[in-house]
DNA sequence: TATGAATGAGTATTCATTCAT
DNA sequence: GATGAATGAATACTCATTCAT
């Protein structure tokens, strides 16, 4: 895979596999599709890196090299659908993990430990696949393009729950305080998931304790009269 | 370089120049090591990655490549040693802007801003090597592991500087307060500098917005009386 | 295609369709016979080369790749039908403008410029595939035999022609001269169209003889008065 | 090698091997190099083509394949290199010869068949690399350019050697007669050796021109009474 | 008969590492 | 010690041909 990221001709920005694949997939030649898909995303998530080759892809996933090549137009593009993939997949359950903790919450101090938790619970499942994909956002603009329309997804209907509360929140801006709040609610958990890593669980910093006490500072913070 | 990283034969987990180097060098040849692992430096910073050539650093730094073998077993162990520098560069300037800090501050209302405002710089100058390294410590156990000695000698003096203003803490576990502070600091910082990628710079969140907030948010969480 | 043409299995040594497709076609399926070849031929003179793929006669000529090998037992031989057709072709374009000639000339001296003009018509009309044919023939023997042939014939009813003036020539051997005549005349016009080799040696014309000959028309032209 | 030639990065147009290779060779790594070159040309000659792989290159003339790499920047600059080679040879030839048949003739009677037998074995010697550096000058630029040059010499030392016996030609223009002689003499060999285009349209050679003064050497040969 | 999805052998190129000088 | 030329394994991608439907 080179170095210069091959671009790709059509719509960029969009990763969903119907963009990056060649060719709407139906019945018989589906199943290969989802193979070799399946194959790429389980290598990348073993090997934590796109450092898999496409010979590998062909005889784990039982797919020929020239199939991958019928569907994507080089292996970047593959790497993609696979990030893509995984970019709806994460959307999806963000929607249904909010639809649930709204529904289960009477109050901010219900909602924002809940929200933390839960939110935590998604990022963690899916986080091998996101890290790869926000390492790959820093020198893929067909990434980057989609990851920050996903983040700015996820930050809005975060920021909008959060404000479902906001004659409970102390202080004037309350946009403002909601946003930061997701920001370093999001930043706090990607660190903990190493999705942007190294100092990732020093001397067995505890996770759960973690959890508490960031729901803590941004309730205190949130109802804070600053 | 092969995606196995090649482990290195003696102690593992230094990366000091003296561990991950061949021998300890004098006199005219230590400008040539100079010269190596300061290309090696300059080409990882410019690329944002580690793929650069031996060719490129041999013909760049004026060092043949028999020279670099001489000194590095192998192009992992010269990045590893880039790394290592960096580490401990960058404590150093830890040292110096917590003793600058404290030198400055009254109390934990005047301490805290000036931290983080402080830290931002120092992690902000050094982000291309902090991000490397904190990629390949994904990978690579002999980056992770002086990767955590060094984050946990960052949070160990973090956190004592903090406590220095114990008796201003609200609420009771005073160390936790501490240490939960540092990683929600460190936290963010290290997101708004792309250290751990993505959402970063999420439709223009302003940076110096976000220090305020979140110094504001980490006083209001450590004087609250949860 | 590979380096080492495939040997047709069926009497090798000639192009015809008729031989080089697998069966006769009829009404529709004629169509598409037609069409293979038509977009075969259109990218082998769009390109100056055989470097085209069966897919993108496929796509182009609305034929899938299945019917082509049921016509044609290799993209070799797809070739060589092309380049039969257009042999077949220039034969008849010849005959027509022989026929054309000789009917408005009353001497050699008429005939002779005239010739020399309607042929550079009928060879520059063709030059594309020509070239093609020429440069193939030197290493498909199925295309130089029937190139041969095809050549001879162009000799055989070009020389008659002249020799319809043969009282007018100067000399002896009227068909000696005759045929360097033509052989100056085709080889002059053929490197003005960048069209190269094959006629080769067409049936053993005496390489000795044609070098004196050569010699003696250079020398004749020169010196002459005209 | 791919369809779309690579240019070459320095000064385009040259052949020689000390431009077209990446460094200047000596001693034992000149021998190398020649391997490689010779290697190339038999597999070129072989083949007629330049359909041979670097992997046949390596083996049979006991070269690595960096090797090459470290001297030339692809295949196609190594085939470069080696018409290169050759057109320099041939006009060396050239140049031998026409000094040979200029010693041994009084008179362009003794001159103009003296030259045609010698240049025809010139030709002939040199035939299956010519013919590759025709092909290949159709298109390529960085072969056709130095191909035209080479080919403009030949007709300039040609032509001159003609002109030095002027007094002897019949009609006007001199040079117009020398020149359609060359490409007379030229094309008729040319085709006898199959080795098609190459000097097309050297420096504007008119082709009505060429066409009436072709019209006229035939007939003055034919009508001649030798 | 007709289709076009699937196959996989084949090839140019890169670059860490070795080793003769 | 020091050099840098030589090595060759490794890898993305193409496209003629096959064959299940």
């Amino acid at each position: 895979m080179s170095t210069v990221l091959k671009q790709q001709d059509d719509t960029p920005g969009e990763l969903a596999v119907e963009t990056v694949s060649r060719r709407p997939q139906q019945g018989r030649s589906k199943a290969s599709l989802e193979r070799m898909l399946n194959t790429a995303r389980e290598l990348m998530v073993e090997r934590g890196s796109e450092e898999f080759t496409l010979q590998e892809v062909s005889q784990r996933g039982k797919v020929s090299i020239g199939s991958i090549y019928l569907r994507f137009e080089s292996k970047d593009n593959l790497v993609r659908a696979v990030i893509g993939n995984a970019l709806e997949q994460i959307a999806a359950e963000e929607d249904a993990m909010l639809a649930g903790v709204k529904a289960k919450s009477r109050s901010l101090a219900d909602f924002i430990p809940r929200y933390v938790e839960d939110y935590a619970e998604v990022l963690k499942e899916n986080a091998p696949l996101l890290r790869l994909a926000m390492q790959r956002a820093e020198i893929d603009p067909q990434v980057s393009a989609p990851g920050k329309r996903s983040a700015f997804r996820s930050q809005e209907i975060s920021t909008n729950a959060m404000l479902e509360y906001r004659e409970e929140f102390g202080g004037d801006d309350h946009e403002i305080k909601a946003n930061a709040a997701f920001q370093i609610i999001f930043s706090a958990l990607a660190r903990q998931l190493s999705l942007g890593s190294l100092r990732e669980s020093v001397h067995d910093y505890n996770w759960e304790l973690h959890k508490r006490e960031l729901g803590r500072m941004a309730l205190a913070y949130l109802k804070a009269d600053i």
